[in-house]
Order: C-alpha cells, then sequence, then structure tokens
DNA sequence: ACTCTATAGGTCAAAGAAAGTCAGAATTTT
DNA sequence: AAAATTCTGACTTTCTTTGACCTATAGAGT
C-alpha cells in the first residue's frame, strides 16, 4: 500500500465518523511513518482539499498544528455551492471524479449513481473527436445538469 | 500458442469463475511472461475492451496497477441487447429518452438514475458548439459507458 | 518593547516509480 | 505477396517521495 494512502486513512481514522475536525502535529506524523515532512503537505493537498471536502488550517512556528476539518453541509447546500459557484465553464476528469465521490461520501447520491454519472463524463464516453477544451466544457454543462436533476428531486 | 493468448487466459484464470475482479501489475505481469510491458497494453485493448464486456482501470506512479471488471455475462438480457445491438454509432436525444424511459419501466434502474441519465445527454448538456453528428455520436458513447456501469453492478 | 533563537510548518524542484502511447518490426493469416 | 495481427522499444505522462531552502510564531533574554 501506498505511504500516502497509509497517511490518508490514519487521518481519516483519527477523524472518525462523529468528530468533524482533527489536529495533528505534521513532525510528529511525519515521524510516525518514517518519511519527510513534507509528504504530509502532500496528503494533504491530494486527499483533503475542498474538493474532497475538508478544509485545512496551520500555523508555524512554536506550538504549531495543523487542523484538518471536514465541511459538513446539508445535501441542498453543498449542491447549490456546486452549482453556483464550484463548476464553472469547464472541468477535467478528475475533478468531476472528486465532485462526484464527494456527493456520494455525503450521501446526497447513491454509489450507483455516481458511478453513473462518472461514466458518463469519463474519457471513454467523451471520446469523440474534439478539443480537449470543448470536452471541457461539455463536462461542465453535463454536471450541471445533472446535479440540476439530483437537486430537483422529492419536491413531493 | 500465441503471447497474448497465453496472458489472455492467464488473466481469465485469475478473474475465475466467481470474482468479477482482479487487479495486477503490469511490470510483474510482463516480467512473468517475458515480454515488454507494452505488451499488457495489446492484449488489454484487443482482449479485455468494452466490447467484450470488461472495463479497466488504472493508476500510474509509485504503486501504480491495473484493475479489470468483467461486466457482461449473465445481466439482464435487455441490458445486453442494448449495449450489443440497439446502440450504434449515434442516438439522438429522443432515441434516448425512450430507451431509458424502457429501462425505467423494466426496473433496470430506479426513477431517479433514469432522470440523471437523461439530463447527462440532454440539450442542455449537449449545448456546446459541436456539429449535430458529433453530438449523435456522443449520446451513443455516453450510453454505452452508462449501461456498462449499470451492468457492473452487484458483484464481488 | 526589541532582538534572538528554537521550533514548526510551507514550497518547490528533482528523483523515483509505474503505467500509457505509438510507430515500426516481426510474425501469422489469407 | 498482401493484409492483419502481434510484439517491442523509445519516449511520455502521471503519481509519489524526498530534501534543501524559506517563512512564521512563541518565548527568552536584554
Amino acid at each position: 500500500m501506498r505511504l500516502s494512502d497509509s497517511i490518508e486513512s490514519f487521518i481519516k481514522t483519527m477523524l472518525g465518523e462523529e468528530s468533524t475536525e482533527v489536529e495533528l502535529k505534521r513532525n510528529e506524523l511525519a515521524e510516525y511513518f518514517g518519511c519527510a515532512p513534507s509528504q504530509i503537505n502532500y496528503v494533504l493537498a491530494t486527499r483533503f482539499s475542498p474538493d474532497h471536502g475538508y478544509l485545512t488550517e496551520s500555523r508555524r512556528g512554536g506550538g504549531g498544528y495543523i487542523r484538518i476539518v471536514r465541511v459538513v453541509e446539508s445535501g441542498p447546500q453543498r449542491l447549490m455551492y456546486l452549482l453556483n459557484e464550484r463548476i464553472g465553464d469547464s472541468l477535467s476528469e478528475e475533478e468531476c471524479v472528486r465532485l462526484i465521490s464527494q456527493l456520494k461520501e455525503q450521501r446526497i447520491v447513491t454509489a450507483d449513481e455516481a458511478s453513473l454519472m462518472a461514466s458518463a463524463v469519463s474519457t471513454r464516453a467523451l471520446g469523440v473527436p474534439v478539443q480537449e477544451s470543448v470536452k471541457g466544457a461539455l463536462r461542465a454543462r453535463m454536471m450541471r445538469s445533472m446535479l440540476m436533476s439530483v437537486a430537483a428531486r422529492n419536491r413531493t
């Protein structure tokens, strides 16, 4: 297993199901895993970004720390944020996958729905001869369209 | 016997009857067969493509892997028909809507999933400046991709 | 207050690890 | 012999890990 993955799951275990916030010491964690301290930053950047549903803040110097906060938004709030702010004119496949798996983790869509969405924006699906910029625009539009469909649910 | 055939059956043996998913290391497999690593890609492309009923995903870099998922073999008849015969190179929005509502009526997908699929292939989503013929191709690919995702459900 | 210093975290580029691509050579089929 | 298929190798891209250097903060000493 990758070091980054171990660190990721270690942090997620620290967070657990209930607590929404965890504070850690970069150097201690690095020491614990026997790796370079900057490795921790790499993990934060690639697995605890806002797109992944986390915010991080930190402090340097004596008594420094890194705090990781899991974003807890209601489904509708999250959808509005994605529709109005996060999705712009273009999205890469990776961005879509990240956003979709976020929706799944926050139980806004089911696992089946998530993989349906992911397969719609996949390279496989978009494998037609058009410019990459057009594909980016297409993904953004598809995501918006699909999220609107999700948002329109259970309006009785 | 051809090398490609050996590799193919080796992988199929790994998959076995029960498991529908297998993960492997490209370099290790190539080493085992004493061939160039890219040979593995050739086998995947010619024998484990979506048309053959398989999905593959992979990751590069340290700790990289290739995962192969078998999707087809006993899924609902309807799904097989759609994947292999009904969906060609191009679909109109109306055709998509019709197919999707049939899937819903046959309880192959839920109502929520159906509207998700419909919104993905909608005019709203495809409102980018490309030729109509390209949109048709796109819809066909998207439908095929999404149906593969449906077909890949409840395995392992 | 002001400066110094020890303590922590941040950045970035480069090295390492593994998979992807593609043109062309080799082989098999027709 | 021509066409199709299979294989290889050089080059590319992506992801991970490390290390050297940079910056911020708290606290001690003046």
